[in-house]
DNA sequence: GTCTATAGGCAGATAGAC
DNA sequence: GTCTATCTGCCTATAGAC
C-alpha cells in the first residue's frame, strides 16, 4: 500500500497527520479512531501514541498545521492578487478546493463538535476564525477605500458574514455532494459585494 | 428530579426525545450516548431500547420531529407576516432562538457528521434543507414580484445562500458563545436583501 | 520507532424477571 | 414499561520486547 512509503522515508508523523486530517474533515473528531489511521497507514495502533500521546494532542496538532497552512495561503493570495475583489475571489477558491475533495473545513467541522473538544483545541479553533476575520476585514477595507467593494455595514461584520456564509455553504453543499450548490452561493455572495 | 415527572405521566418517549435533542444539538450525534439520556431522565439504559431499538431509529425520529416542527413554524410565519421582508426577518429569528439556547441547528449539526450517519438519517437531513430552500424561494419570489426584495441572481440560489449563511453564522457564533456575532451577520444579510 | 499483548472503560444492544 | 444482568465489541492508552 502507498502509505507504507511514508514510514519508509521516516516521516510517519506527517503521514499520520495527513490521514487523520482527511478523516477529521470527512467524519469529524468524534467520528474516527486511532484504528482508522493505523490501518490505513499500515502500522499498529500503538505506533501512533509514540507521536501523539493522546487524541487531544493529535487534534491540536491537526488544527495548528491546518491553520498555519491557511495563513500561508492568505499571504500567497496577497502576493498574487492586488485587488480586493481578486483577493475575495481567491479566498472563495480556498474553500472550494476543500469541498472538491469531499471535505468540510477542518475548523468548521470542529466548530460543530465544539462542546465535546478538550480546551486546548477549542482555543485554536477560535484562533483560526479570528485570523480569517482579521484578514477579510483588511481586504474589505481596502475594497471600500478604492471603491471596488460595496459594504452594507461594518467591514468586520461583513467579514464574519463571508466566513459564516462560506462555512455554511460547504456544510450544506457537502450534504448533497454537489459542488455546484457551493458555487451558486459563492457567486451570489461575491455579486452582492463586488456587484456589477 | 424534574425529568421523572414525564415518565410518571407516561410520556417517556417524548422526554427521551427532548433530552436527546438537546444533546444532539449541543454535542452532535457521535457526541452523546444512551447513558447520557438515561442518567438525565432517571431511567436505565435498557428502557430507551424499548422506545428506540437502536440509535439509528432514535436519530431518525429526532430529525423527523425537528423538521415537522420547523415546517409548522414556517406556516405560522406565513400566517402572521404578510410581507416578504417580514417573513425573512421571522425566519432569521427561528435560527436565533435555537442559538440563544446554546444549540446548533439539529440538521446543520448532522450535516457536519453526514458521512458517519446511517442512510435513513441522511435522507431526512437533505429533506429538511430541501423544504427550507423551497419555502425561502417562494418568499424571495414574492418579494421580487412586489419589489420589496432585491435579488442579485436566481431566487433559489439566494435561498440556498440564506440557509448557508445562517447555518454557518450559527456554527461560528456558537464557538465564541456570543449571540451578537450571529446578529451582526443576520443584519448584514437582511440589509443586502431588503436594504434601501 | 514499531511491535505484541493487554488493560480498563464505555459504547450500543439483548434476554428475561417483574 | 422498566428493571437487573450480561454480552460483545470497540475505544484510548500503556508496558515492555525487539
Amino acid at each position: 500500500m502507498a502509505s507504507t512509503q511514508a514510514s519508509e522515508r521516516g516521516d510517519t508523523r506527517a503521514a499520520v497527520l495527513d490521514i487523520a486530517e482527511g478523516l477529521l474533515q470527512r467524519r469529524g473528531f468524534n467520528g474516527f479512531s486511532y484504528a482508522d489511521i493505523s490501518s490505513e497507514l499500515g502500522v499498529t495502533n500503538a505506533a501512533l501514541h509514540y507521536y501523539f500521546p493522546g487524541k487531544a494532542e493529535l487534534g491540536h496538532a491537526l488544527i495548528t498545521r491546518y491553520a498555519d497552512r491557511f495563513v500561508t495561503s492568505l499571504s500567497a493570495i496577497e502576493d498574487s492578487e492586488p485587488t480586493a475583489p481578486g483577493r475575495l475571489r481567491a479566498y472563495v477558491v480556498l474553500y472550494r478546493t476543500v469541498l472538491e475533495r469531499g471535505r468540510m473545513c477542518l475548523c468548521g467541522m470542529l466548530a460543530a463538535e465544539y462542546h465535546t473538544l478538550p480546551e486546548p483545541m477549542r482555543e485554536s479553533v477560535m484562533g483560526f476564525f479570528d485570523r480569517n476575520h482579521d484578514w477579510l476585514t483588511r481586504v474589505l477595507e481596502q475594497g471600500r477605500a478604492d471603491d471596488t467593494i460595496r459594504l452594507a455595514g461594518h467591514p468586520r461584520a461583513t467579514a464574519e458574514m463571508v466566513v459564516g456564509a462560506l462555512e455554511g455553504a460547504m456544510l450544506v453543499a457537502r450534504t448533497y455532494g454537489e459542488t455546484t450548490r457551493f458555487d451558486a452561493v459563492a457567486e451570489q455572495l461575491l455579486a452582492q459585494l463586488c456587484g456589477p
